[in-house]
RNA sequence: GGCCAGGUAGCUCAGUUGGUAGAGCAGCGGACUGAAAAUCCGCGUGUCGGUGGUUCGAUUCCGCCCCUGGCCA
């Protein structure tokens, strides 16, 4: 027998109106929401990261946002983690805990366990970095692949990401990503019912992507850019800099792009990324797909926060 | 109206001394185990402006027409 869920979870492409959705679920329901959005959980990142206003948040609870300063860094496994334990404090309110937003490695990490690997290590990323600006990336990969050639045969020679993550956490721990993997196979975290807000058609999406770029600028997000970049410890490269958006003004304000051309890629950049979220969710069939923008969206979510709810009255919480 | 330049992929353009065409950008598909708004992998999607002629064969050569830009009237 399943168990009952004990949270829900909305994910979607950027720009679909999960937010909005998210407000006409608190007008029915006590709810409160947790953010699965790496980006928004950076303070003075506001306007960038289409953040919910400090209205709305007053409004219904919000969880994991504004949470660290932009020189700092995030991830999957601190996110699971702080989610499992803030779905927990929540249900113990008697409320429905629901979990949005587009990061999906965010909501894998919750739904299907990570394995127990190390956490990244700045030290062991820079050495790497080092020696890659050297020998090129193709040549760790040719390391990797003398010490785990399963991870390497799986990792392409460019992946740079992915073969120094892979280095990383055999010189952390003296075992290869792919032993440590096998040893301790994950296991999900929290049982939830989960919904993909999908958008009706490509063009929609696109031109909601555009015109809320250029409502970003009217709000002022060059000047957050400014501020972002003015900040002691900030570089380019840090996670927070490289966030949509970011790291287009951040190059113009470099001098490196026109503030024209800056504006078009980072509106590309933008369709990619929810392109890419496309593509994860089609393989991911534990979410139910949502209409973008038809006014019976709210209603399986509805339904599905009541199972919820009931859930928690019945099973005395544990666990 | 005359002269010149050009019309090839969604856009900017290259090219074929005649054998139905290829780059960049855009786009599309995919991967994804602690930086994921990241990092990678794969894929040309085309009446070569129209029409007639020469030719075994025309996007390429020739004629006419249409369109765009510039110069001269």
């Amino acid at each position: 027998m399943t168990e009952p869920p004990r949270a829900l979870c909305l994910a979607g492409p950027t720009a679909t109106g999960k937010t909005q959705l998210s407000f006409d679920l608190a007008g029915q329901l006590p709810i409160e929401i947790i953010s699965v959005d790496s980006a928004m959980i950076y303070r003075s990142m506001d306007i960038g990261t289409a953040k919910p206003s400090l209205a709305m948040r007053s409004q219904v609870p919000h969880h994991l946002i504004d949470i660290r300063d932009p020189t700092q860094t995030y991830s999957a496994g601190r996110f699971a983690q702080d989610a499992e334990a803030l779905i927990k404090a929540i249900r113990a309110r008697n409320r429905v805990p629901v979990l949005i937003g587009g990061t999906l490695l965010y909501f894998r990490a919750l739904l299907s366990g990570l394995a127990p690997l190390p956490l990244g290590d700045a030290a062991s990323r820079a050495a790497l970095d080092e020696r890659a600006a050297r020998m090129g990336w193709p040549a760790l990969h040719a390391e990797l692949k003398k010490i785990d050639p399963t991870a390497a045969a799986r990792i392409e020679p460019n992946d740079r990401q992915r073969i120094q993550r892979s280095l990383e956490i055999y010189q952390l721990t003296g075992q290869t990503q792919t032993q440590l993997l096998r040893a301790t196979p994950a296991k999900g975290v929290v049982q939830c019912r989960c919904f993909a807000l999908l958008p009706d058609d490509r063009n929609t999406l696109r031109s909601r992507i555009a015109e809320r770029f250029e409502q970003m600028l009217a709000d002022g997000l060059v000047e957050e850019v400014e501020r972002l970049r003015a900040m002691p410890g900030m570089q380019a490269d840090l996670p927070s800099a490289r966030a949509l958006g970011y790291r287009q003004i951040w190059q113009h304000l470099d001098g490196h792009l026109q503030f024209d051309e800056a504006v078009q890629r980072a509106i590309v950049a933008t369709r990619r990324y929810a392109k890419r979220q496309m593509t994860w969710l089609r393989g991911e069939p534990q979410f139910s797909p949502l209409r973008m923008s038809s006014s019976e969206t709210v209603q399986p979510l509805l339904k599905a926060a009541r199972q919820v709810l009931e859930s928690g009255a019945n099973s005395s919480g544990r666990g």
